[in-house]
RNA sequence: GGUCUGGUAGUUCAGUUGGUUAGAAUACCUGCCUGUCACGCAGGGGGUCGCGGGUUCGAGUCCCGUCCAGACCGCCA
């Protein structure tokens, strides 16, 4: 027997039992003739005392063990006569009376502590060190209650688990496919799932009526902080249901999720908020709500002054910095290069100060009159102290600059409290989107999405107007997820695909199999999939999805402790028919 | 494909206008220390300054190229 009690167990109710305990030595400290080890495993750390007056020969072998050494002991649990207040196990410690070693360790790269001195490089090339440390250890441990909830909750509400394939064909819509070479089938390709879609969407067909998988899913596009080629979807599909029926059930499940792995409720109803209205308040459609700084449409008191700049916008915005009117020039100047930066790509800034005396300063004061600008404030709402920035230009391109301005100087302002979660349901996004490249519109969504019931006359005459039934869950800026009501009429479904610019045969040969489907009796149905990562990630707080998926990817795609990908012999791609190109 | 930031001891970092033998902390090793718990004290070892080229009397420092890492833009139905 490896060990009677883990390490984090033992109390002071525990005194005199003897114990055998194996784990991991944190760290040794020497006193004299007295040696002191901290004895750590996933449950906690227990401290061993060994002694030169009890047993001197067991004492030098306590202090020839190195950091990491796996040991196992045993002896008797005794009572401090220094106790430790930090830690659960603090008032008792074990009188150690065998000791084995179970394997030794190399001095590890970096110190397996929370506060750890291991960069990030470092901690991914040696993970399964990295994952001994508790911050790492507690992010794991809170997915994991995520996913256990979810499916009790889903379980609950007649949700049933069906595993759907992993090698599917490859279609040219959306991301970037990963494929996959069959050597049975030489020259052809399986592809790996961007998502479960059209497969969920068949269960339906099949009257598995509600549907859920905890499953992953891949895209083979460049990464970010929040975005992995393999990530994991809580993928959810339900039949005989509107967007109403839909928006409930997984308000339900993220409520559920926060009461049960955070103890955080919401009271009320997650908020609604329409694309278009997103757009125009926040320039974004997964809009962070902790903080207001919400967009002002400037329009009307700014234009036909004489301020060229901002009578040739299209649209100029203004949003207020609450108590920023003492700015130093040099704080305006560097928020101004800010926004100038290429990723952000505005020409310039102005302001225009709320000074606490009421008096008002802009940078264009040549073309504004105090009662211009007095108008300004009102139209912002901006109160003495506050500091009021304009941007214009283009309205997509204006929106967007002024909503990266807005996040950069929420975090500035200290406004996006980690610790604060805001749900907002956007709704009605638009069914299509305009792509320059290929000069012809494409699905914002998928492919499958519904268009709306009374905007369905214009997808002949103004398809770019048309509002889909698509909506997604955004929660403190982070998109966590998003669905739709999906078509399940085989004629509209070949219209969708002809709007796409799918010509028959294209769609027939790619999506066939659903569209058949659809003619065996398919229900009304629709579904919804959160990302689970990043749904992991915002319950904690934390912008960055990689500490909370055991062996993640790096920036360029690469799993640096593995060492993929990498090359395969030239046996390997006979088998499979291939032949590289250099 | 692009922009930006970084790469110096096992690790995290500092290193001034280009100028002596490249430092600190921590980790590691040795010794001392009987109530430590980030123990303490004394001593010690440890460097191809990512790599290649260039400028210079002289390069960790400047220039060019390249590789690696991170953040972002494009991309992500």
């Amino acid at each position: 027997m490896y060990r009677t009690h883990n390490c984090g167990e033992l109390r002071i109710s525990d005194l005199e039992k003897e114990v055998t305990l194996s784990g991991w030595i944190q760290r040794t400290r020497e006193m004299g003739g007295m040696t002191f080890i901290d004895l750590r495993d996933r449950y906690g750390i227990t401290q061993l005392v060994f002694n030169s007056d009890d047993n001197d020969e067991l004492n030098q072998q306590a202090r020839k063990l190195g950091r990491e050494f796996v040991i196992q002991i045993k002896g008797e649990v005794i009572e401090r006569s220094s106790k430790n207040k930090n830690i659960p196990t603090g008032e008792v410690e074990i009188k150690v009376s065998d000791l084995t070693i179970l394997n030794a360790s190399k001095v590890p790269p970096f110190t397996i502590e929370d506060e750890t001195d291991g960069g990030d490089e470092l901690r991914m090339k040696y993970r399964y060190l990295d994952l001994r440390r508790k911050p790492i250890f507690n992010k794991l441990k809170l997915r994991n209650k995520v996913s256990l909830e979810t499916r009790k909750f889903l379980d609950s509400v007649g949700f049933m688990d069906v595993e759907t394939p992993y090698l599917i064909k490859s279609t040219p819509e959306g991301a970037r496919d990963f494929v996959v070479p069959s050597r049975m089938n030489q020259g052809e390709f399986y592809a790996l799932p961007q998502s479960p879609q059209t497969f969920k969407q068949l269960l339906m067909v099949s009257g598995i009526d509600r549907y859920y998988q905890i499953v992953k899913c891949f895209r083979d596009e460049d990464l970010r902080a929040d975005r992995q080629p393999e990530f994991t979807q809580i993928d959810c599909e339900m039949s005989f249901v509107n967007q109403e029926d839909v928006l409930n059930v997984f308000e339900g499940l993220i409520k559920h999720l926060f009461k049960t792995c955070r103890g955080i409720e919401f009271n009320e109803a997650f908020p609604r908020i329409t694309y278009s209205e997103a757009m125009e308040r926040y320039g974004s459609d997964k809009p962070d709500t902790r903080f207001g700084m919400e967009f002002n449409n400037m329009n009307s008191v700014t234009q036909n002054k004489g301020f060229k700049i901002f009578d040739e916008a299209e649209l100029v915005l203004g949003i207020v910095a609450k108590g920023c009117s003492d700015y130093s020039r040099k704080q305006i100047d560097n928020l101004t290069d800010w926004v100038k930066r290429p990723q952000v790509g505005a020409k310039g800034m102005v302001y225009c100060k709320v000074n606490h005396d009421g008096s008002l300063k802009s940078s264009v004061d040549k073309f504004y009159s105090e009662e211009d600008l007095r108008a300004w404030s009102k139209r912002t709402g901006a109160e003495k102290g506050d500091l009021i920035l304009l941007l214009s230009g283009k309205t997509d391109e204006v929106r967007i600059q002024m909503n990266e301005l807005r996040l950069h100087l929420g975090t500035e302002l200290g406004l996006r409290n980690p610790a604060e979660f805001k749900p907002i349901w956007v709704i009605d996004f638009p069914l299509l989107e305009w792509d320059e490249d290929t000069n012809r519109f494409q699905a914002m969504h998928h492919p499958f999405t519904s268009p709306k019931e009374e905007d369905l006359h214009l997808l002949d005459s103004n398809p770019g107007k048309v509002r889909a039934n698509a909506y997604d869950l955004a929660m403190n800026g982070v998109e966590l997820g998003g669905g739709s009501i999906r078509i399940h009429d085989k004629e509209l479904q070949e219209k969708m695909f002809k709007t796409l610019g799918f010509n028959k045969e294209d769609a027939q040969k790619q999506f066939g199999f659903l569209m058949n489907a659809f003619e065996f009796g398919a229900p009304p149905h629709g579904g919804l999939a959160f990302g689970l990562d990043r749904l992991v990630a915002t319950m904690d707080g934390s912008g960055s999805i990689r500490d909370y998926i055991a062996f993640p990817k790096n920036n360029a795609g690469r799993d640096v402790m593995i060492d993929s990908p990498s090359p395969i012999d030239k046996t390997q791609l006979d088998e499979l028919g291939i032949e590289l190109k250099n």
